[in-house]
DNA sequence: ATGATCTCCTGAGCGC
DNA sequence: TGCGCTCAGGAGATCA
């Protein structure tokens, strides 16, 4: 489940290698649809030159010399996988890039939440248009987040996942964010201490930070350009640990349901 | 307009 | 051993 810190360690694997580098086939290698249809065929990359990959919180930008933009979004399962010119391919392969350093790139996807789009420069894309700030920006300050928590009437849970207010949270490190700020995940956003808001803030910069700095949360399908699983998953405070003691207090750690999906939080010190 | 719920999809894990 | 069930979740669509 690549967030933030995932898909920034996977988005310097493949600046590392493809920056400057051209294209020599592009190939649509399934027939099946991924989660969005993409407005240019991946086929007509073949020729394109990579300028470099930028990213806005889970969501990266491939930019092209002659000034087309490829989007792609991992969803839960997404990965870009290096690999030798002619290698086997694994189940549920998507794409494949020849390289013109001989090698090749694939984009795999078993449950295809993720999405790969083309855009003319005419066209440019709009995906990441809605999403607000992300959650790295030096730019955002604590003054702005707390605007933004004080329009918000939804638990403080589902305010950290919403990707229009702060991008690039996920389910993990929204839990670990209001472990480490002491907060409760049913808070209203609205209802957050002043004196806390600068600290939410920081908590969550600094997980994905600490997260980032260790090539992200291994879970399940997640690993990076080079297939290497991060190792991140030994210092999370709450998530996937009910039942088990919390690092701070020792009480046990719940699990709620929200918005459909698992919150694990310390019900005794996060208020 | 806002927040809550549903939906897509496959593989892992579980119980019997 | 193997079948069938449940669950996981990003984010767009839809509902209240």
């Amino acid at each position: 489940m690549p967030e933030l810190p995932e898909v920034e360690t996977i988005r310097q694997g493949l600046q590392a290698r493809l920056k400057g580098q051209g294209i020599l086939s592009s190939e649509r290698s399934s027939a099946v649809a991924l989660r969005k249809p993409s407005p240019l065929p991946l086929d007509a990359l073949t020729g394109a030159r990579v300028v470099g990959i930028r990213r806005h919180a889970k969501v990266l930008f491939w930019d092209f010399e002659d000034g087309r933009t490829l989007v792609a979004h991992l969803g839960m399962t997404g990965k870009f996988l290096f690999a030798k010119a002619g290698a086997s391919r694994e189940p549920h392969t998507h794409w494949v890039v020849g390289l013109e350093d001989g090698g090749e790139l694939h984009f795999v996807d078993p449950r295809r939440f993720g999405w790969l789009s083309l855009h003319a420069p005419d066209n440019p894309p709009q995906d990441a248009r809605h999403y607000g700030p992300d959650a790295l920006d030096p730019a955002l300050t604590a003054a702005d987040f707390g605007a933004l928590l004080a329009s918000s009437k939804a638990p403080l849970k589902a305010f950290l996942l919403d990707q229009t207010k702060v991008a690039g949270l996920g389910n993990i490190y929204a839990c670990e964010a209001l472990w480490r700020a002491e907060l409760s995940p049913r808070r209203l956003a609205c209802n957050t201490p002043k004196s806390k808001v600068a600290l939410l803030l920081s908590s969550a910069q600094a997980v994905l930070r600490d997260s980032l700095a260790q090539g992200g949360t291994s879970f399940n399908d997640y690993v990076n350009a080079l297939g290497k699983p991060g190792d991140f998953l030994l210092d999370l405070a709450v998530f996937q640990r009910e039942d088990l003691p919390c690092p701070r207090c020792s009480a046990l750690v719940r699990r709620i349901q929200q918005a459909g999906r698992s919150t694990f939080y310390c019900g005794t010190c996060q208020r």
